[in-house]
DNA sequence: GAAACAGTTCGGCGGTCACCGAAGTATCGG
DNA sequence: CCGATACTTCGGTGACCGCCGAACTGTTTC
């Protein structure tokens, strides 16, 4: 097969509006069951089974079933990521209604990039990070004895997480702010800490994000991040 | 329109395996006339010409007519990077055939993307550039004072660059190394100055970048780069 | 001015595919 | 065991779209 036929394979299944829905609401990095799918891309059953089925085919989405139910999911972190620029792309011009402009600057200030903080959050996280040289990013992406500690301080276990196939970090470029956001499994992990202790909150089923009081406050005690850093504008 | 439907309408211009033939030709970041577009694509001038107008209609490529001939191209470097992005999520895995290996793997050494160097060359430079604090990118990406000074000894002219509305600096990630490199327009500056000096060479219509006997003794002296940081392992 | 060349427009053909509903399978709750 | 639920399979339909060749416009060459 010529790299033109991928290409042009792969930009079919999201060439049509009920699956490229499908993908972009899995864009949160959670599972979803089918019946929820089929009724966000607004349509029957029987058709979001095949889609899904396709797109599982593909590659670019895993499905376990449990029970009666089929939960799905994107197939990996890559598959976010293209999926992420692929939409920026889709919508560079800014929203025409004032509901639009909003939705979409709220979406910029913090959101879920399958299944690690991006948007504005994100970036300025990463930043603090190395500013701090709790990451160094000199040579690739490595965790300062200083990070240990930090990361340990959030409880995460950092043993259990270096036990898995999937790297511990990992650079994310962010398609709003054009700029490194962690990823990984300890970005993954971080995201988790966030939302058990209620520094974010996901105020609907969607990738966006919203930082609570707590969160600014322990973002400023923890990194030293401004509360007016976060802010993101029109 | 929703953000599925755009997705979806954005997919489906790379859903045909002419236009997206059409497309990753242009990845080369130069122009194209219609009649060697139809001929790499594989159809007549009639199909290749509905193709590229639909596809400057939805502002993905842009194109200029001079005397008889129409001069096409991608309509810029975001198209570029989702391209790559896109392409390199559509072909994963290791290709089957031999001759597949080695081609991808010259690729991954050397290419341009857009109209800046990358592949491990854009990525090595990039690296060198940042540790001889030519360029500084402890916020944002910027050029320090001693960058100033190689770049113009290289007969860049910064003044005429920082004219222009294109950002002088850019980091953009590399989709093999999966680490930035350099491009906005000194990115594609120096690109130029490579091809020029014959520190790098086109040795087929592609994106693919062959470095030369005298690029090699270039990069040692210009940023100690070793010829061994080029090779790419299979 | 004629011939060659680059590209466009149009009509029509053929294949693909998203969709639904109906019928079927597997699982869960009582 | 029975009804409800979650999902799959299948057949049929309608729409869309990529393709070409033929006829056309405009430009360059001689």
């Amino acid at each position: 097969m010529t790299d033109a036929a991928a290409v042009a394979n792969l930009a079919r299944l999201l060439a049509d509006q009920s699956r490229a829905a499908m993908c972009l609401a899995m864009l949160d990095g959670s599972a979803w069951t089918l019946s929820q799918l089929a009724s966000t891309a607004g349509v029957t059953m029987s058709t979001a089974s095949e889609h899904v089925s396709t797109l599982v085919a593909a590659g670019i989405l895993t499905d376990e079933r449990l029970g009666r139910n089929r939960y799905v999911r994107l197939a990996g972190q890559d598959v976010g990521e293209a999926l992420e620029a692929f939409s920026t792309l889709a919508r560079p011009a800014p929203a025409r209604s004032l509901r639009g402009v909003g939705e979409r600057r709220r979406l910029a200030a913090a959101r879920t990039c399958y299944d690690h903080l991006a948007g504005r959050l994100g970036v300025v996280v990463f930043d603090a990070l190395a500013e701090r040289r709790l990451v160094d990013s000199s040579h690739g992406l490595a965790l300062t004895d200083n990070g240990e500690h930090w990361f340990e301080g959030l409880d995460v276990d950092l043993d259990d997480l270096r036990r898995r196939r999937r790297p511990l970090l990992r650079e994310c470029i962010d398609w709003t702010e054009r700029r490194p956001h962690l990823a990984g499994s300890l970005g993954a992990a971080l995201r988790d800490r966030f939302l058990e202790r209620t520094w974010v909150r996901r105020p609907d089923r969607t990738r966006r994000l919203e930082v609570t009081g707590m969160g600014q406050q322990a973002l400023q005690e923890l990194l030293g991040i401004e509360p007016g850093r976060l802010r993101v504008e029109a």
